[in-house]
DNA sequence: TCAAATATTTGTCTACGACAAAATAGGGTT
DNA sequence: AACCCTATTTTGTCGTAGACAAATATTTGA
């Protein structure tokens, strides 16, 4: 009897944000241009979706993801869509034959949603190549590899969540494992406010502890200024930061060139992650690392330096 | 010589919205109501803020979390503000003194930033106390102290980060070492997208795995849909979701009935968390556990009926 | 003293124009 | 062809201000 008065059925446009991950500007200036999502409104004038408009605004966005303009693709058919994204071709970066049919088991192991095995496998992997070709030859593939299953529609998103849980857990069991001297470089590793993904962290981590370094993870999304408060109480003499794909572009920039001006010189600004902006339009007095071997460079140069 | 145009003290409005957490909206608003923050415009009229503005808006914010009301302080100056939430009475809820002093006794490692000492101090305390008492005793205490702490004032965000890291590194790998057997009630555990707090999704999974129940954990911040389609695949009993204080009231009661909407009624939903609109207006057919001794009182009834 | 009714506060929603930054296309040179 | 420089288009964010529901505070009535 106390039956809610909205239907379920009907999101709000903060829901279609929360679910799309498309802002509510957005929304709205591509319903004035493009005609779609075109919802209805309830008695006072407010969006109502349906969740066929919203599934096919998922669509959207993956293929956004991939690389697609909205204008291009924000008339097709939910069917089209999903067509369309089958044919994203994966930016595959494999060494060699064996490592690429090795990957393939571990993604069949993570679609058959056997969790434990996974985590087994996974930590079978990390003692027998070890902490470091296990960053570079698993856990950094596999986790593109998954991020492209997903924008090809192949994986779920809580498949991807179900993924990255178990690898945390492996990828932390096996750091806490390298005992912690107190030599240098002292190095903070955290996200902008506006980066959630913590898995490139978790590999740089591991990374620069195996190669001495004294880390200190503040996990995801701290404001600039508690970075900036947190080097100075850790005596901290790098900051790592970790940017993926997503990430909205002038934000990146204008967050480093903020950091940049708050922080001495003296402690140096390395930022990572398969982030376009950061490759073209590199900020000056922060450097850029393309890849893991750039960043085993990176201490080495550090330590010839200090 | 290529200088950036824009001084990085001053800010743009997205900028103070990942800073501070208040939207753009919100900012808007109160410029227009209170006055405050006014800030100068750029030459394209846009609005740019100092970082004064900025930190009276997080001391702002600060109190509001703790409950005041932004209307009645937002025309106090910094300082003022700081000593109101000096004021700030905090929700003890500790039991017995030895438990007060022990509490203190952690505070004050984490004030001196050895992290070491810290987890080192914690997983002691598992060993000590077992899985359980820790999460009741120490945990959840501790996580409330660490918030109190930094809505009045005495204590960074980075030094909750640190805390947080620290605190989950010990209770992931004491979850760990819990023996997995395949029984009854299978949970899945998460957040809502807006939710980014997983401790308590850890505490939770601590306490459940203890009880014999199989988790799946998704971490935090699973959209709706994705949260239904691994319900079905991982043949979930119920879900359980943690709320925390600061998350918008209508989105969670929107959200929660969106997904019983959405799923079987035979799959249970539970609620769990530190957020007010709970207690308040509890959604139907959604369990709300007040604490973690209803959690297991819970547990037993749900074995109970099947 | 407590519940119900009323008043205030507060955040989010609406509309659409404007414009910079990003991406694409065109045209010329090596 | 491969490069660079310059239009042109696309696209997201920001600007304005009024409206109103939900949350909270205050008053009224029993």
């Amino acid at each position: 009897m106390d039956q809610p008065i909205k239907s379920p059925i009907h999101l709000s446009i903060a829901a279609v944000e929360r679910d799309t991950g498309l802002s509510k500007d957005t929304l709205r200036v591509w319903e004035r241009r493009y005609g779609f999502p075109c919802p209805e409104r309830d008695h006072f004038g407010e969006r109502i979706y349906t969740i066929e408009q919203v599934d096919r605004l998922r669509a959207i966005r993956r293929l956004m993801d991939a690389g697609y303009r909205p204008g291009k693709i924000i008339g097709m058919a939910l069917e089209d869509l999903q067509a369309l994204a089958e044919t994203v071709p994966q930016a595959a970066q494999i060494a060699s034959e064996d490592q690429a049919a090795d990957l393939d088991s571990l993604m069949q192991v993570l679609r058959s949603h056997e969790i434990e095995d996974l985590r087994r496998q996974l930590s079978q992997r990390v003692l027998r190549l070890g902490l470091a070709r296990f960053v570079t030859e698993v856990v950094a593939p596999l986790t593109e590899q998954v991020g492209d299953a997903w924008a090809r529609g192949q994986l779920q998103i809580y498949e991807e969540h179900l993924f990255t849980e178990s690898m945390q857990v492996v990828l932390r069991n096996a750091i806490s494992t390298i005992p912690q001297p107190g030599s240098r470089p002292r190095v903070l590793l955290t996200t902008f406010p506006s980066e959630p993904h913590g898995m490139g962290l978790l590999m740089v981590e591991a990374l620069l502890a195996l190669e001495g370094c004294r880390c200190f993870s503040l996990g995801v999304q701290t404001p600039i200024w508690d970075i900036v408060l947190a080097t100075k109480a850790q005596e901290i003499d790098l900051v790592a930061l970790s940017f993926s794909p997503v990430m909205n572009p002038s934000l990146v920039l204008e967050g480093l060139n903020e950091l940049r001006a708050k922080l001495p010189l003296s402690v140096e600004i390395w930022a990572g992650g398969r982030c376009p902006v950061l490759q073209r339009r590199p900020p000056a007095d922060v450097r850029v690392l393309q890849d893991f071997s750039d960043l085993t460079k990176a201490i080495i140069e550090w330590r010839h330096r200090h």
